[in-house]
DNA sequence: TAAATATTGGCATACTTCGCCCTTTTATAT
DNA sequence: ATATAAAAGGGCGAAGTATGCCAATATTTA
């Protein structure tokens, strides 16, 4: 599906809706100086090769009721393949994680965690994320302060001869 | 502005446009059950009450070219206020990354930064990080492998009786 | 340079947004 | 209980938007 790269025009198309992505097609079509149909047409196709993968709400934190965002260190015994694809689906599946990777460093697992508040962490951390299977330690992070939260991908650092 | 929690109806508008930000009004409407004229009224309260914080599409990272992932923990000497203030800004304004936070335990901060492949994070390392002021040790733990990404925040595991 | 291919722009129809106003529900005070 | 006030829901219509189709234009390739 991905035949070729991003040009200029899809690199606006994205910086766009990564700002915005309620912009309407005329407007949309409008700041990156196309009509609306070949931009219409350009978004499906970023939305068809996975350029794009969804379009999603940001929502206030604290205004949600998730006061507390914890980053969780977790290292996993000496893995074999099989318990390290098990470990990954199990984290997978916890709500309360919205962000899990595989890392070089000193843990092997660095997980976001949201959480209402302290108590709820606390049943969290004693309840699920010690009861999974291989984890041999758990080190909490606790964010005290956001200095920036949802950056948008810096398109603009891209170097601009993706596409001649 | 925010005068009342968020009740059911919240919850699950919330729970859509978190999922989908570009479902239509009508479409929302239906989903949630509400006739389009409230729903819209709703969603209008929730974005200027700041629980709706914006909308934004989400990219794949491989796909625009950011090849590489790095969690940067980041110690910075013994803070007075004035430098702590100063640092966060500093990084604020680094389009690289994309968040950043005030943690508790073995960094001070915790800094997620996307560059397009290791080469561009030796330079982004060496020549903008390790200028910052006050810095005194950075740890770069590279992401290896993603397990879950931009998960939505888990509203159904609030309470449900926010407002009774 | 010609043909093939990809991309753009215009247009028309169906759908969506959103202000206005009325009805229904919920809360408050006797 | 009942009256009243306040809040939330629903209907409607004008203006704006999405999107398929087709012709025109630009780009690539042989």
């Amino acid at each position: 599906m991905p035949i070729r790269s991003l040009d200029n025009l899809d690199r606006r198309i994205l910086a766009a809706l990564q700002r915005d992505a309620r912009l309407t097609n005329v407007q949309l079509a409008d700041e990156v100086g196309l009509s609306p149909s070949p931009c219409l047409r350009r978004v499906r196709r970023l939305e068809a090769a996975g350029v794009i993968r969804g379009y999603h709400a940001e929502l206030g934190r604290s205004e949600t009721g998730f006061g507390l965002t914890v980053f969780v260190g977790i290292k996993v015994e000496r893995h074999h393949e099989e318990q390290a694809d098990a470990f990954r689906k199990a984290v997978q599946a916890l709500p309360e994680v919205i962000s899990a990777h595989l890392v070089s460093g000193e843990a092997d697992f660095l997980l976001q965690v949201v959480v209402p508040d302290l108590a709820a962490y606390e049943s969290f951390l004693t309840e699920t994320l010690l009861r999974l299977p291989w984890v041999s330690d758990i080190r909490s992070n606790f964010a005290i302060q956001t200095v920036k939260q949802a950056g948008p991908l810096p398109l603009q650092q891209l170097s601009r001869e993706e596409s001649p």
